[in-house]
DNA sequence: CAACAATGCTGTCACCGTCAACTCCAGCCG
DNA sequence: CGGCTGGAGTTGACGGTGACAGCATTGTTG
């Protein structure tokens, strides 16, 4: 925070940045997330970050992909704490996945509306796929236990993800209106889990 | 598009903007949605938009109420083309609006990441209110007849189509890599059928 | 016909992202 | 031990943007 006669070299201004970054996305969002100002936080430059992300949109792929490997941790975590039975462990990722987008709005927000156009860099797709992983295996273990319709576990997990990824949708923008989230929350489990099990 | 030697008073620059921003939004996203390049298109000055729109974001709030319109009158046609049975109306419904957003993703996005932040446009969360009433109609419907499980209408419909808008989300992010939507639809409606049904 | 409000225009400001050219420093090779 | 090289940070500039203030033009209304 203070200055100690700031090396010329700042040590690694690449981690300072993406910290910097998740604070700013924290308290402003993603849309007037400014390198200037972050360069102007970290002490540095205003070019300096150059060096390290050759572009803002580098800088945001950067810290997507950091979230998806929080996210990843905390539904692997919620995954593991939530026991071997099928039900428990959806409620438990379920709970996990809205926290996490509760706790990190424009973090979320920046992941999943990180729209990288037509490219998709691959960094950021494989760190995406990795964190729904734990989704997969639960629905996979479901699957073999018989508390799961059966197909592909990646589909049917998707779909699963994809409910509750919509709701996280629109009580950020506020269509919930005085809605709370719990509460629905737990219907939208309760439907998911009728909707997932074998006829 | 010619210039007719075009009058002082542009006539209805507003509708004018709306119609170039639609445009520019299909072409490049909310994100790099330029006023100035608005005004340029529509052959006025640089400060002209301001007389009609006092911010950037509502010109962009315009932009998601108009779309909330379009997008709940596809969804009320759809409704109604379906006929009386629930199962097909929800089935029209979802693939009226999966379609809705694949023609018009950047609208989409803007109008369900639309972060108003606290104050939340009173004019735009109607909007999106109206849109969803068919929704709400369908499914209050379906009560009635014993097809769909009771409580709340407006919550049930809020889940069935948060459901939908987290398909869409995947999709707009590359989430889905080489999946076909269309598929994954179908699926999707099936458990969510079978998840609405009363027990 | 005169005043007026609405609408558009010009000019300016601060800021931003990107780039090029320069400087500083650490570590390696001789 | 000294010079070289190349990565990391700096300064300065350019074009573009959103916002604002003040002025010009118009259509309307009294």
């Amino acid at each position: 925070m203070t200055t100690a006669a700031r090396p010329y070299h700042h040590g690694n201004l690449r981690e300072a940045l993406l910290r910097a970054g998740e604070q700013a996305l924290e308290a402003g969002g993603a849309r007037d997330l400014s390198l200037r100002e972050l360069a102007r936080e970290v002490g540095v430059s205003h070019a300096a970050p150059r060096r390290h992300f050759a572009d803002k949109r580098a800088l945001l792929d950067a810290l997507a992909e950091s979230g998806f490997d929080q996210f990843g941790a905390r539904l692997a975590a919620a995954s593991e704490a939530a026991g071997a039975d099928f039900d428990a462990r959806l409620r438990g990722l379920a709970h996990a996945y809205v926290a996490f987008a509760g706790e990190h709005p424009a973090l979320m927000e920046l992941m999943f509306a990180a729209k990288h156009d037509t490219d998709a860099s691959p960094r950021l797709r494989a760190a995406g796929e990795r964190a729904f992983a734990p989704a997969i295996l639960a629905v996979a273990e479901g699957q073999a236990s018989g508390a799961v319709v059966g197909g592909d576990p990646e589909r049917v997990a998707l779909i699963a993800s994809a409910a509750l990824q919509g709701l996280v949708a629109m009580t950020r923008n506020g269509m919930l209106g005085d809605t709370s989230l719990d509460g629905l929350l737990d219907e939208a489990i309760e439907r998911l889990v009728l909707g997932l099990r074998p006829r």
